[in-house]
Order: C-alpha cells, then sequence, then structure tokens
DNA sequence: CGGTGGGGTTCAATAAACGAACTCGAAAAC
DNA sequence: GTTTTCGAGTTCGTTTATTGAACCCCACCG
C-alpha cells in the first residue's frame, strides 16, 4: 500500500491495522496458527510471490508478532513462529472465521477444544467446560467431505487433525 | 491491492478478507458504528483520497456490508449505513481494539454498556450484567485527558459520549 | 441566473504487488 | 573434491493500486 499506515488516526484498531492490515498479512498468521514454520510452506500453501513473503515476514518480525530463528534441522534456514504477542491475534482472526462463515462461506476446518473434544461456537467458547481455550488446546479438523481442493504439502498435512502451535510436518 | 481476493485459499478469514481486507476498508466500517454516515464527514474523519473512498463505498455496498439511500435532508446526497451483515463485524473490530491497545497504544475511547454503565472488558462482556451487548447498546466516551488531536467535525462530535450506531449530527 | 459547496469522477504520478529470473549457501550425489 | 540440487531469499521489468489535484455535476442560495 501507499504508506501502510493512518498516523492522523488516534485509535488502536488503526495500530492494529498498521500491522496486520496489509495483503496476506493476516492468512501468514493464520498459517502460523495452523503449525506452519518454513517459508517455503508458506509459499507453497499461500500462492504468495516469495517477494512479497519476504518483506511480510519481515516485517511481523519487526513488530514482535513473529519470531525467526535458525532451523536446528537445516543449516543456513530458519523458522518463524508466533511470539506471544502474535498469539493474542487469535480473537481476531477467530471473528473473520465467524464473519466469513455466516456471510459468505462455512469454513472446511472446524475447532475443537481438545480437552472435551466438544466443538467450539464463534466466540470460541466450549459448551462442555464453558471456558474459552487457547489456541494450543484447540484441535482443528476437517469437516467432512471438504478439503479436497489443493495438493500442496501444508494442505495435505492439515487433512489430518491438528493442534494450533503445534509445528506442522511437511 | 494486486488482486484483492484469494482465490486458492479454501477458508473463511480468506473470504472475509476479500470483503473487508483492502487499505482504509475497516476504518470505514469503524466510522460507520461511530455513527458516520456522509462521504464528506467519512473524507473529513479519515483523510482518506475521494476516489478511495467512493471506491471502498461502492464496494462495501455490493457486498451488502454498507447500504446506500438518498438523504432525506438533502436531495442529491447519499447516506451510507452498515447492514445487518455489517454490523456483525463489530466483533472484528473489537479484537483488533483489543490487541492494538494491549500491544501499541491504549485507546482513546472507552465502551460502556448503555443500560448498566460499565465499561467493557476486552471480550465486550459487561461486568455488571454478564451479557455481550450488541453495539447499539454499547455509548462511546473519550477517555480522560485524550482526544484533543484532530478538529475535524467528526472528531469534535466524538468528544461527547456516543451510542454506537446512532447518527452522528455535525 | 450566477455563485457556492458537497459529492463524486478523471487523470498523471508514485508506490506496491506480481512472477520470472537470478544469486547464494549448504548438503547430497557422483 | 567437484558438480548438482534445492531451499531461501533478492533483483528486476511489468501490472495494478493509491494518491492528490483538477475537474464536473447537481442542488440550493442570494
Amino acid at each position: 500500500m501507499l504508506g501502510k499506515d493512518y498516523p492522523n488516526q488516534d485509535c488502536s484498531i488503526a495500530r492494529t491495522l498498521e500491522v496486520v492490515g496489509e495483503r496476506w498479512t493476516l492468512l501468514i498468521v493464520r498459517d502460523a496458527f495452523y503449525g506452519v514454520r518454513r517459508f517455503g510452506d508458506f509459499r507453497d500453501h499461500l500462492d504468495i510471490p516469495r517477494a512479497v513473503l519476504a518483506d511480510r515476514l519481515e516485517r511481523l518480525v519487526q513488530e514482535d508478532v513473529m519470531a525467526r530463528r535458525p532451523d536446528p534441522e537445516h543449516a543456513g534456514r530458519h523458522l518463524y513462529e508466533l511470539t506471544p504477542s502474535g498469539r493474542e491475534l487469535w480473537p481476531v482472526l477467530r471473528a473473520m472465521l465467524a464473519w466469513g462463515g455466516h456471510h459468505r462461506s462455512p469454513n472446511s476446518r472446524l475447532f475443537h477444544h481438545a480437552d472435551c473434544d466438544t466443538r467450539l461456537d464463534e466466540d470460541g467458547r466450549c459448551a462442555t467446560c464453558g471456558t474459552t481455550p487457547p489456541p494450543q488446546d484447540i484441535v482443528m479438523v476437517r469437516r467432512r467431505g471438504r478439503g479436497a481442493g489443493r495438493d500442496d504439502p501444508v494442505t495435505v498435512a492439515l487433512r489430518t487433525p491438528h493442534r494450533l502451535l503445534e509445528p506442522l510436518e511437511t
């Protein structure tokens, strides 16, 4: 965008949008919640131009939403992971998930409370225990009969139930 | 953005971002919650180029987030108002408000439950009655000692407590 | 009936996104 | 030990979006 910020807006929403409001950014954060950590996995799953992905990851690291560290299994490569402040973006994604699910098309993935095996409602609450579990206690499962579409390694790996923030093996 | 959509993403978040993910769009929706309805008021409050504002409003109308109707007080002009589906974007804005308030800077406006006069927590819940009031039951007030910054008519009108979705008199 | 003012549209310039080609470094193959 | 391969970025020319200024149109005012 021409100027990524909103300098004259005295508003926390504007501050948030300055961090995650650019094209692709929230989908990168979403994938990070799904366990994606490698440059190439983001790229394969999002069909995003390399240069844009590199730019967005760098900015997310600058803004303390993600952290970059060396990949212990592959010298010279990196892993990108959500920081504590990045993990607090889950409510933003959950709200968008609910709106898009209501007003556009139902999501192809469902979210269950790991402890109770109960499907979470749209506010992220578990009807069984009454709590709103944090991402690491949420298991994502594929909705029956959905999710054929893509065949990149990330999409394939996400066909089996997967706990949020758990590193994805591709 | 180059291509406003994410055609290969089978995901409700991507669907939502296709509607409200472009630059300025969520700030326009925010202002609509604050009671802004006229082209010029959006313009004055956001410092947004006219052409972009016209484009965004048209798209929001197409997408059934806002509705455009003739302004009964001014022939030839229009009022832009949130539709029921647009009003359901409030949780998205509330989540961004909470994140930006925590991790960037506290918001200059606070939100109270009109019935209980209790400040809402960051999930939008009222500690007094335990409900999560809808936008039309929320009163926005200025945080003490904040909000000097701008002096456009909208900012001035919002200095006094104001119920969300209530048309703003400028 | 000429002026004013709000609400848009048009236009040229700038910036961002795109995708293909390129570079670099580490490991694997030979 | 040399070459090949591969993932991870960077560079670059092209396409598209954003910007701000200029312009147009309509309704009302004097």
